[in-house]
This record gives C-alpha cells, sequence and structure tokens, in this order.
DNA sequence: TAAAAATAGTTAGCTAGACAACTAAAAATA
DNA sequence: TATTTTTAGTTGTCTAGCTAACTATTTTTA
C-alpha cells in the first residue's frame, strides 16, 4: 500500500508543510511564497550575494533561482544590481521593503514552523534529520 | 542555519527521490514520469477506478489528477471511458501496453526503492513514518 | 596574446501542484 | 415534479522545478 511508502509520506509532507504555510501568509494577506521566502532569507543572510550561492544554500537549480530572484525583484523586496568585479554576476540585496516584511514575517514563520513540530521531541527532531540525511546520501552515490 | 531546518530537509528529501528516480526511468528510455508512475498503479490495483479515487489515495487535487490521466491516456497506457452508471464519472482502466510497462518497471522501481531506503533499520523506517505522521496531523488540525 | 574552456545568468519548454471558475450530470429537497 | 444543491471532471492561470540551449563575460591554456 501506497500509504505506507517512506517515499510517499516524505513527499506528502512536504506538500502539506508547503501548503500549509502558503495558506497562513494568504490568511495575513502576505504577498510571497515560502519558497521566494528561503530566497530572500538568504540574501538577508548574505548581503551582496549572488544567485549562484542561493541556488547552492536552497540546493536549487539557476533557472529557478533566477525567476524567483526576478519574482521579488519585481515586488520591490530586493534590490539587483550588476557586480562591479564581475559583471557576469548579480549582487542582491534586500530593499527597505524587504527587510520590513522580513520583520513582520519573522513570527509567521515561527508560528508555521512550531505548528509542525509541536509534540516532537528534540531526540525525534534529531533522528528525522539523520534519518533524511541517510536517505538523501543513499541516493547521491 | 537552513540546512539544520527539519522543513528544509523533508522537502530537499522529497526532491532528491523524485530526481533519482526521474533519471532512473530516463536512463532505462521509460517515457513516465515517478507521479505518472504512482497514478497507473492506483488504476492497476483498482480497475475501473474514477478520478476522485486516485486523487484520494494520492492526495493530489482534481485539475492534477485530471491531467496526469489525460498524459496516461495520450501515451496509450490506460483505457479512458465514460462510466455507464454515470455519466459523469469516467471509467480508467490499464491497457496491454499499459500492463506490459508495469511488468517491466516493476523491479526498477523496486530498485529505485531500496537504493535509499538501504541500511535503514525496520525501527528507523516505521520511525520516520510515525514522525512525518505526526507533523501532517500537527498541521492539519 | 589569441583561441578555448569555464562561469553566471537568462530564456524556452515541459510537468506537477494549487486555486478559481466553469460545464454537465446526478441527487436532494421543497 | 421542478428547483436547488452536490458531484465529477475540465480549463485557465500562476509558481516551482527540471533539462537544454543560449548569451555574455571571465579565466585558462596553447
Amino acid at each position: 500500500m501506497i500509504h505506507n511508502n517512506i517515499y510517499f509520506q516524505i513527499e506528502l509532507t512536504a506538500r502539506k508543510i508547503r501548503q500549509y504555510g502558503q495558506n497562513v501568509l494568504r490568511s495575513h494577506g502576505i504577498d510571497i511564497t515560502i519558497e521566494q521566502w528561503l530566497v530572500l532569507n538568504v540574501i538577508n543572510d548574505n548581503e551582496t550575494t549572488n544567485q549562484i550561492f542561493i541556488g547552492e544554500k536552497l540546493v536549487k537549480d539557476k533557472p529557478t533561482i533566477s525567476r524567483m530572484v526576478n519574482q521579488l525583484d519585481k515586488k520591490g523586496f530586493i534590490i539587483k544590481t550588476s557586480s562591479s568585479s564581475d559583471s557576469r554576476q548579480v549582487s542582491l540585496s534586500i530593499s527597505k521593503k524587504g527587510k520590513t516584511l522580513i520583520h513582520n514575517l519573522q513570527p509567521i514563520i515561527e508560528g508555521i514552523r512550531l505548528k509542525g513540530l509541536q509534540e516532537l521531541s528534540e531526540k525525534e527532531s534529531q533522528h528525522i534529520k539523520s534519518i533524511l540525511n541517510k536517505i538523501q546520501k543513499n541516493l547521491d552515490t
């Protein structure tokens, strides 16, 4: 049975997380996707980063990052300029509007995180991460 | 740090599973996606099923199922007819070509499954499923 | 230094997933 | 029985993710 399949449960949990998170953001009238939020965060933690770096952090490919960055730029949350040292690269930083958004979103995101993880012991948290890591390593090689 | 985030690891693992699986299928020259394979399997286990049933099994919405079913039909793996008892419903069954595909794919899919789960003890398998289930339940309510 | 290779990013084309709005048929109800 | 409501499925629109192919720089190397 498919519901007893680990892959299926991993994939289903991932979808439910995204869906729940997106609903919460929508209910707050916030115009950003969960994935865009992750990109915004990498930029916030690494001002003047380029897109390759974001891709490495989030383990996503170039076109995906490129489009999400463009969305964030279009929405005015980031500033995208060309790097002075290497004109192939872009230099990304957070706009004032983006800073405000991050500030407002922080507690909401934390709420989403806690909602899913409630009643999960520290041991369980560690355990699931270690098992997921094992699966990933198995598939890498 | 994002890499220490359970949500991120769940989502990343899900992506790596799909990606690995898709690569294996491609390497065998098989023209089907992992998701389409799941749909095909539900139909195989429940001949003359309709799309609502597939959606319930796979926890996906109607448009998603509708489009995947159309792909499978277009590729000739299934036969899609209108239900005689209720003309709103479709009646789906596996074609000869589909039967052959399922037969050939069985060991390949099993190989994909085993690859990711190698060195996972029975206890770990049970444990991760129970934790994932807990997270899902947390988000449902 | 001129040609080749590597790198950063974009564009195009596809599937899946989510939401909203729709059609057509069946079931409920007044 | 006529009308309303529910149900099954489709279509449209958007984002993310993946591959492949492309442009434009920068770096290597012959």
